[in-house]
DNA sequence: CTCAGCAATATTTTCGAAATTGTTGATGTG
DNA sequence: CACATCAACAATTTCGAAAATATTGCTGAG
């Protein structure tokens, strides 16, 4: 009737990007319970239709089920934190090694252009560019564009997911960051070095990563409960 | 009524474990279409219980979904083989690093033990040994033990499922086998070096791995039918 | 003969009620 | 008072019919 859905886009689909949203967003609060009829209201969809969505949830390891109890919004942890640190580097670095062993032209053009765009919405955003969904988004291709010529479907699709489980601690660490401008210079010199195929944009890459967790283990590990704890 | 179902075990999580072994073990064939009626018979629930085991093996990669255009169990082919294999060399060179360097004690006779268990089955079974679903468990237990310690669930998690999608090769690869001699001195080989912490057995699990690779590419390469190509 | 348009069929997707299971709290016993 | 038992309740899980969508096959115009 009021559909206004995408062709080939199906109702669970739609909840469950929806749902992925609010988890990285942490409009769901990290380590909350999911009750069924709470959400069916709120995202005006049934019972299976939920379930379908919270079971994939669940696979992207986004949400936690146990047995007959439920579902639960992932919790987030100083342990947590720092193994998918480890393991964005790992997948980070080896899929941009092969991505500028592999890209071309079009490659580099296309790094060139999603740059632009996230430095053009930067400048116009000002110091708070950081809480912007938009700039996020082009944040997120800017940094997949640099690896997208890996030619490795498998090895992108695993990046892809852990940058974004780290979403949650990347929203933590801009709330407790007091100077702003590294971040700005770095996306240029992570650029020009993989634009360059220098050896050292790997280093530069992993810096970057592990940058934005030791920030958060600075200003908010203490608030971290054990290593099921929730944030708050 | 007549449940004999673990406790804490939902029946969707039940059926997702057959849909799971049968598309392993190839009796549903890559590249086939995955009508409703038909599962809802053989595994006799409903269409949403269905839903949700497919739904989370898509979010698995065991099977693809399109958009209104229902279920695909995933096609193999080369390209994805040698991704997979690529994929896998970097994630378990990383764990059994990682094991080797932490690993304690309690790690070494878990090895030893599992190694034996597999060995002893191995013998029982004599040449055919490749075909037995009970001795794929203990094989993959075998694996599973060198790097367990290696304290990373995001890693280990990773690991895991690449290890089962490339069941289905493994399963060719043991069908194209002319002799069978090597693979169990292999594991002997791995094991010692493993727990002898000798860095060579990086190399060697490597090998491992892409002997796999290249004796389904020389005897059934031949039999994929282009990037989107199906199994015969 | 080719192909667009449309009707008939097949398949998937959604829904909410019903069944199952887990949880809570009151009651009685050791 | 501690603890097990059980009933009442709350939440999840399952079901199959109904709606929505895709696919197939037919008809007729160009």
């Amino acid at each position: 009737m009021e559909q206004v859905r995408q062709k080939g886009e199906t109702r669970a689909s739609d909840v469950l990007q929806r749902l992925r949203d609010d988890i990285l967003s942490c409009e769901l609060e990290p380590g909350s319970k999911l009750k069924f009829e709470a959400l069916r209201e709120r995202y005006e969809v049934s019972f299976s239709t939920l379930r379908e969505a919270l079971a994939r949830l669940a696979a992207e390891s986004l949400v936690t089920s146990e047995g007959q109890r439920g579902f639960v919004v992932a919790p987030v942890s100083i342990e947590d934190l720092q193994d998918l640190t480890n393991a964005r580097v790992l997948l980070e670095r080896e899929n941009l090694r092969l991505s500028m062993e592999k890209g071309d032209d079009a490659w580099e053009a296309h790094i060139l252009a999603t740059y632009h765009r996230m430095d053009r919405l930067q400048n116009r955003l000002g110091d708070h560019y950081y809480f912007d969904p938009e700039w996020a988004q082009l944040h997120s291709g800017f940094h997949h564009s640099l690896v997208c010529a890996s030619g490795s479907p498998v090895l992108l699709e695993m990046r892809e997911k852990l940058f974004e489980r780290a979403h949650r601690y990347r929203r933590m660490s801009s709330q407790f960051r007091t100077q702003w401008r590294p971040k700005e210079i770095e996306h240029k010199a992570i650029m020009d070095a993989v634009l360059d195929r220098e050896p050292v944009a790997l280093d530069l890459i992993e810096q970057h990563i592990r940058e934005t967790t030791d920030n958060v283990i600075t200003f908010a590990g203490h608030l971290f409960r054990g290593p099921q704890g929730e944030a708050v």
